[in-house]
DNA sequence: GGTGTAGTTAATGAACTCTTAAAGAAAGTT
DNA sequence: AACTTTCTTTAAGAGTTCATTAACTACACC
C-alpha cells in the first residue's frame, strides 16, 4: 500500500488546531502541526510536503506573508487557507498567492476534508491512481488492458479487464457472483453466469504462471482474489 | 501574445449565462455558452477547453451527469459548479466527480473570477504545448507538418499531422477513438471511423522503417502511440 | 450418491480493425 | 475555365478479437 500524503499544518489557536490534525490524520492524510508561520516555515524547508493548510491570523508571520514564502520555494504544492476573516480583500489577497482554497471558519470540517481530498488527488491525477495493480510478479494496467510480467505482456479484453479489476479492487475480500454478473454483465441470468465462468477460466490461466496468486471460489457465493 | 483560454459555461438561465458571459469575457477569456447539458457535450466534444463552468440544476441532463461524461472525455480540465443547492450531499457528489470549485449562487462574480484565474493559472502549468517531438529515429514538426527521417523528410496531410500530434501528445497513453474522432473530425459517425483508420495505416506506413515505433490498437477503445 | 454449483475447452457468429483501391472534393496552377 | 495535384472519404474484403453458447468434466454439500 502506498505511503499516506503528507499535510503541514500552521495554526495558531492550538485546541483547534489539535482537533484539525487528529480529524485528518484519521482520514489517512500524516499531519505535522506547527503554531506559527516561523515554524511553519522551518518545517516545510524541511519535510515533503503534498499540501499546506495555513491559518491567515497567525502572530509573528501572517499566512499570507508564509504562503508568499512557501511559494518561492515551491510554485506548485496547493495551498488552503484557513481565516476569520470575511472580507473579499482578503480573499483576493490568497487568491493572488496561488490559493487553491479559501476556507472561512466556523467551517465544517468534513467539507474541508472534501476540497483536500479534491485538491490532493487533482495534482496526483498526472500519476495513475487505482488503474495500476502489483500481483505477485505481474503488473496490471486496467486503462491499457494489459497484464505484464517482465517482458510478457498478455493483452486483456474489456470484459477480462473489468473483471480483473473488480477483483483486485477487493483483494482478499470476496466479491459475490451477482455483484459481479450486475456491474459487468448487467444481468444476472444462468447464461451471464456460465460466461463468467469462461472468464475467471481465462484469468486463472494468464496468472497461472504466479502460484502465489489464486482466484478461489466460494462455494454459492462468490470469488476471492488472493495473492499468498 | 498568446490566445485566450476559453471557457465552456453552461447554464439553462439565459439572462445569468449571458451576463456571466460577457463578464469572463471582459477579463480575457473565450467564453461558449451553452443553455443545456447536451448542448454542453456536444461542444465539449468539438472544441478545445481549459475550463468548464457548469450549471448542477439544468432539464434534460445535469450538471453532475455532464461532469461525468466530460471527465470520460477528459481526465484532466478542471471543472467548477455553480449552484443554489447549499446541500451538503450535493457538493460531496460534485467533489466526487473531480470538481474544483463548487460554487454557490447566489455569488460574487468578481470571486469566481479569481477562482478562475487560480485554477487555470496552476493548470496551465502542466499543459503541453510543444510543436516538435522525437520519435525514434523521426523528428515530427507538427507546424511544418513534416516527419523527418535524417535527410528524408515526409511531408504530412492536415489530418495526417493532427492525428500524430494527438498520439505523440499522449505518448504510451491510450488515445479513445471518439477522442480522436471528436476532436479532428467533428463527428463520431461510421465513416469517420472508417476514414480514421485509413489515416491510422497511412501513419503506419510512414512510420514503418522504425520498428521501435507501434501504433497499437486497444480493441474497441482506441490506439496507443508507443516507442520500445 | 444425487443435485446443484463450478471449471475447462472448443465452436460460433458478431463486432471491430486493417489495408488497398478508387471515387469524390478541395486547393493550386496555367 | 480546364487541368493537375493533393487531400479526404467511401467501398470492399480479408483478418482479428471478442463474448456467448454448448458440451463435458469435476467438485461440494446435503
Amino acid at each position: 500500500m502506498k505511503n499516506k500524503l503528507s499535510i503541514l499544518l500552521v495554526e495558531d489557536e492550538e485546541n483547534f488546531g489539535v482537533v484539525l490534525q487528529n480529524y485528518l490524520e484519521l482520514n489517512n492524510y500524516s499531519v505535522v502541526l506547527c503554531k506559527n508561520g516561523k515554524d511553519g516555515l522551518d518545517q516545510f524547508k524541511q519535510g515533503e510536503y503534498d499540501l499546506c493548510v495555513l491559518d491567515v491570523m497567525m502572530p509573528e508571520m501572517d499566512g499570507f506573508t508564509l504562503a508568499n514564502e512557501i511559494r518561492r520555494l515551491n510554485k506548485q504544492i496547493p495551498l488552503v487557507f484557513l481565516t476569520a476573516k470575511t472580507q473579499k480583500q482578503d480573499i483576493v489577497k490568497g487568491y493572488q498567492v496561488g490559493a487553491d482554497e479559501y476556507i472561512t471558519k466556523p467551517f465544517d470540517t468534513e467539507l474541508l476534508l472534501l476540497k483536500i481530498n479534491a485538491i490532493v488527488h487533482r495534482s496526483a491525477g498526472s500519476k495513475n491512481n487505482d488503474t495500476e495493480f502489483t500481483l505477485g510478479h505481474f503488473v496490471f494496467n486496467s486503462i491499457t488492458r494489459e497484464l505484464a510480467n517482465g517482458k510478457k505482456i498478455q493483452k486483456l479484453s474489456p470484459k477480462e479487464t473489468k473483471l480483473l479489476e473488480l477483483l483486485c479492487q477487493n483483494l482478499n475480500r470476496v466479491v459475490p457472483r451477482e455483484v459481479a454478473l450486475n456491474k459487468i454483465w448487467k444481468d444476472d441470468s444462468y447464461f451471464a453466469a456460465r460466461s463468467m465462468d469462461v472468464f475467471l477460466a481465462k484469468l486463472r490461466k494468464y496468472l497461472k504462471s504466479d502460484e502465489r496468486i489464486e482466484i478461489m471460489n466460494v462455494h454459492g457465493n462468490g470469488f476471492r482474489l488472493l495473492v499468498h
